[in-house]
DNA sequence: GTTAGGG
DNA sequence: CCCTAAC
């Protein structure tokens, strides 16, 4: 039921009509406003998320494998309360029977990634996995669903509820080598193809710390004992596991299905109590809000995706194309037997009880390294190496965040029939899984959604904007694979090795006094997804600049002027933007130096802010006496 | 659509 | 940056 509901709501996701525009006086809060069966999808998300969180508690915790790991213990609670106040405390809800992984929910707030796994017997499992979870630093981690299950189906179903968002966002590395760290998802073996892309789509790319995916995703897995073992080198692979669980009716009842990959926006719609609601509202609704869009966020706001309104540059990338390379593992679970077989191939086969011939079988595959070896990027050569590896960043999120589109190809042959089983399309056979290969493609196709503008002058990218982006080639199985398996798992693990080239060209826009870096990607599917936050910016110097001479000149209360007069080549700055700036500018000059972060601003720039914030206060206060005493005079 | 302000 | 209220 709530899978269908997802679905239903996915596949219309974009004819949700913005909410009506009402007077302001009669828009109320949000949170009043929304309705009950908003709230349901992440209560029950949230109710299974706490129940594995406090089953965690008795897990062993992740290495620290990133500085800002480092601190993260046992507490999983106060390790997510230090470094995300906007993730929902998970481990604060009730508990459940089941163990809920939300490897993205904690991750990103952006995506929302919870798995939920059988309780007891996936403990120790999880705490292997959990200890492979450890996050490069450069490490993308883009999930784009959830899952869930009831928990009457927590021993058996694993299902998974894509979230909305295509989002990324990526940590440029020293060789623009981007790996997501494991991120595991389980898939009812009859899925059909479009649940295997949602798998796989669930390669997730964030931004985020590295230890913040890293605890998180390891506390979203429902995991599997065996990684740990052949894990060598949990810092220099992304992996993404994709495990399919196929078991009885019980599962496909509570477990969600995940929705095809392209609907990177739906809703969820469960039930839940008001405590959990009131959970979800303070703490993940902020970021939930901004990924389910329509009915949760319902708002009006132009900023979300209700709106046609694309408000940023970022949108501008350009098609570019890469390949993955993957290495498959499989590993089947026949029955009667136990131990680890080899077969010819070299595909290492771990058996367990089960009855052969048994449909109980899983198939697992494994992601290892996402990388996009090669950008193109035209900088003036006064930029800085911040500028710089901003706008790395901005390209490689572009890329990532205008979604990517996952496909599957057998043989080299593109399954299209997303509702062909794994088993019908030859997926689950286990004699042909080195043919398998999977494309990643920007969601380019998203625009074309109704109700969504697309700005002249972005969509450059023509026919070339469906190549596709990446090729994941799945290969040979490592032979030194040793694994634990739980029972009743048959396990593929592929790797992305190999990269091909992906080729990005990047278009100066006209930005205040010529910015050095105001390098925006070009990319027809740059638009973030549905509700999504807009990439962080942080302004330039010059931007800094331009701002403080424009509203020397005007003053701090016409900012649509101000954007006219210095940002009105900036797409990407907003009004509102100017005048959050102006703000912290404010704000960042009445603090000591000490205080300060981000990208120090010259004193002499913050002294001017102060005089000129000082003086059209006082203007503003006078033209206020002004008009307040003329109307009164009169 | 703008502005102001809280988060 | 997001969101909302108020205009």
């Amino acid at each position: 039921m709530v899978v269908r509901k997802r679905l239903d709501y996915g596949s219309r996701v974009h004819q949700v009509p913005a909410m009506p525009r009402v007077p302001s006086s009669a828009r109320g809060k949000r949170s009043t406003r929304r309705k009950k069966d908003e709230m349901c999808a992440f209560d029950l998300l949230a109710t299974v998320a706490g129940s594995l969180l406090v089953d965690q508690e008795n897990s062993s915790s992740v290495p620290d494998k990133v500085a800002a790991a480092s601190t993260y213990s046992r507490k999983r609670k106060s390790v997510k309360a230090e470094q995300r106040d906007d993730v929902l405390p998970l481990n604060t809800i009730g508990v459940g029977n089941c163990i809920v992984g939300s490897g993205g929910a904690i991750a990103s707030p952006r995506q929302t990634n919870i798995c939920l796994a059988e309780n007891s017997s996936t403990q120790n499992e999880t705490d292997s996995v959990l200890e492979s979870l450890t996050l490069k630093p450069d490490m993308l981690v883009k999930d784009s669903l959830f899952s869930c299950t009831k928990a009457s189906n927590c021993d058996h179903g694993l299902g998974r509820i894509p979230e909305s968002g295509a989002s990324g966002i990526c940590h440029p590395g020293s060789a623009l080598s981007l790996e997501p760290n494991q991120v595991q998802v389980q898939q009812p073996i009859d899925g059909d193809t479009a649940a295997l892309y949602s798998l796989v789509s669930s390669v997730d790319l964030d931004g985020r710390p590295p230890a913040l995916v890293s605890s998180d995703s390891s506390s979203g897995m429902p995991l599997f004992s065996h990684d740990k073992d052949h894990n060598t080198s949990p810092l220099c692979h992304a992996e993404v596991q994709l495990a399919a669980d196929r078991d009885d009716d019980e599962n496909s009842s509570g477990c969600t299905h995940p929705c095809t990959a392209g609907n990177k926006s739906y809703m969820p719609h469960y039930t839940g109590d008001s405590r959990i609601r009131k959970l979800y509202a303070s703490k993940f609704g902020k970021a939930a809000r901004n990924k389910m869009c329509g009915e949760m966020s319902n708002k009006g706001s132009k900023q979300n995706f209700c709106g046609n309104k694309i408000s940023t540059t970022r949108q501008k990338v350009q098609r570019a194309m890469f390949k993955r390379k993957k290495i498959v593992r499989r590993h089947f679970t026949p029955s009667s037997a136990k131990g680890i077989l080899t077969e010819p191939s070299g595909a290492s086969f771990s058996v367990e009880g089960q009855n052969p011939g048994s449909e109980d079988y899983n198939v697992k595959l494994r992601i290892k390294s996402f990388t996009i070896p090669e950008l193109f990027i035209e900088i003036p050569e006064n930029a800085t190496v911040g500028s710089l590896k901003r706008t790395v960043m901005d390209v490689v999120t572009s890329i990532i965040e205008g979604g990517l589109r996952v496909g599957v190809l057998l043989e080299g042959k593109n399954i299209q029939d997303d509702n062909r089983t794994l088993r019908q399309a030859r997926i689950s056979q286990g004699d042909n899984l080195d043919n398998i290969d999977f494309t990643l493609e920007c969601e380019a196709g998203q625009y074309s959604t109704p109700g969504i503008r697309i700005p002249e002058g972005m969509d450059f990218l023509g026919a070339d904007a469906m190549k596709p982006l990446a090729m994941i080639k799945c290969e040979e199985p490592c032979p030194e694979t040793k694994a634990r398996y739980n029972s009743h798992r048959s396990l593929v693990e592929m790797t992305m090795q190999e990269t091909s080239a992906i080729s990005q060209a990047i278009v100066p826009v006209a930005s205040p006094k010529s910015e050095a870096l105001a390098i925006v990607p070009v990319c027809k599917s740059k638009r973030p997804a549905m509700g999504q936050r807009r990439i962080r910016r942080p302004f330039s110097l010059p931007e800094v600049e331009a701002l403080v001479d424009a509203v020397e000149q005007l003053g701090t209360g016409r900012w649509r002027d101000v954007k006219k007069l210095a940002f009105d080549n900036t797409d990407h700055r907003t009004y509102v933007d100017l005048k959050d700036k102006w703000k912290t500018l404010v704000h960042t000059a009445s603090i000591s130096p000490q205080q300060r972060r981000g990208e120090p601003v010259p004193q002499g720039l913050l002294d001017r802010v102060l005089v000129a914030q000082a003086y059209w206060s006082q203007q503003q206060q006078l033209s206020g006496k002004a008009s307040g005493q003329g109307s009164s005079s009169c």
